[in-house]
DNA sequence: TGTTGTCCCAATGTCAACATTTGTACATCG
DNA sequence: CGATGTACAAATGTTGACATTGGGACAACA
């Protein structure tokens, strides 16, 4: 049997925050204030503070000394560092799950590959292909099986969940050419245990979002 | 002029605590209890608490709800784990410097490798070899000047300290053998920007150490 | 004798009051 | 008139007290 988890009221108080913010309910920006959000929540400032500092291990959120908490405001050059970490996890976890995938859980990834088809198909919404986007990735870093991995994945996770959000008339364009057959592709050759040819696919995954992000946004972040 | 970070109680109680961890003054596994701390550091147990939450976030201490916080005790698949982790950061984190870095900077980096010859030669203690290993590194991190891919860095680096500090013996003769020498090939690959023959050093100089430490630790960490 | 239930204590989770800092508006001075 | 200093309000930082939980010792029971 799997424990049942405890996690108490800052968890939870962390839970609805991020719910807001991934929700577009609070913009970019804003401020969180303690006070506010210990009445709105109906816990302590204690609790509330606690829970900030959750979501911002996870970039949610920006706080100075004594200058309070806002809700992260991702420019040009953030969607770049964020994308860019994110390729270099993905092609870990891509790799790491590729040898230790057994034929059940394949058959999981292609599932939701088949999902995202179907969602395609009946002109589903942005959120919904979002959140099986997210979804597929999550999975493959459940089945990469390491801890320290996982927390650096959601280290940036919420981040690319907030530019998606932000970005979304943009991604459903990106979604619908490239959403099926990149992941079908991905699994494929996980099917066929680690290559180089899926380390490159898996990068390029990422990479090719983060370079389409970058072009919409404007100009280059860096100097390069 | 670089302007004053002021940090609170809350940080200085955690840089304190991982002092403590560091120098080996608590061993691993021990508890960390919060009335205990707060009257040694001399303030409240809510500083000592989100103290406690921070170097939670870099894995240095693992707590449980209404359990307590202990100093994490890293096993074989520990450190598996986050030298595999590491091994992809730095992968990304030193051909993202190559592809920025100025002569200075190079010139700099060459001084922390001769720095680590002479250290050798005068029989210097293993925390001194330690200490310039991750002030190169954090150096490159620094270089590649990506703020998520220091953030996740130093989600691992006290890990890492923590376990070349259980296993200093060990690494003498690890880095008897091979420190500047790598470190110097890692430069000059880096002078002349990125390349995959640069990814795989940068990646193979953490996977030698991380084969070694499992190696040494006994048996496989996981079903591979 | 092994299991179950109860009590108690130590430690953490939560809270509300107090202290400190920041930013701003306004007065003061050169 | 611009620069500097001061007072105040709003927000966060910090603290100690109270509530809740988990674990162990011990007794009751089959």
């Amino acid at each position: 049997m799997r424990r049942v988890r405890r996690r108490g009221l800052a968890h939870e108080a962390a839970d609805r925050i991020r719910e807001s913010i991934l929700d577009g309910r609070v913009s970019p920006g804003s401020p969180l204030r303690e006070v506010e959000l210990a009445a709105s929540l109906d816990v302590s400032r204690g609790s509330v503070r606690e829970g900030l500092a959750v979501l911002e291990r996870e970039g949610l959120v920006r706080s100075e000394w004594h200058r309070g908490a806002r809700v992260m405001d991702l420019r040009s050059r953030d969607v770049d560092e964020v994308y860019t970490v994110r390729a270099a996890l993905d092609r870990l976890a891509t790799l790491s799950a590729a040898s230790r995938i057994v034929p059940a859980q394949l058959a999981e990834l292609e599932s939701l590959v088949q999902a995202m088809g179907r969602a395609l198909e009946g002109d589903a919404d942005g959120l919904t292909l979002i959140a099986l986007d997210l979804a597929f990735h999550d999975r493959v870093y459940a089945i990469a099986d390491n801890s320290r991995l996982t927390d650096a994945w959601h280290g940036v996770r919420s981040q690319v969940r907030l530019i998606q959000l932000t970005r979304i008339e943009h991604d459903q364009a990106h979604y619908r050419d490239l959403l099926v057959g990149e992941h079908h592709e991905l699994v494929r050759l996980m099917s066929r245990g680690p290559s180089e040819a899926l380390a490159r696919a898996a990068e390029e995954h990422v990479d090719s979002a983060r370079r389409a992000l970058i072009h919409l946004l404007g100009q280059a972040p860096r100097g390069r």
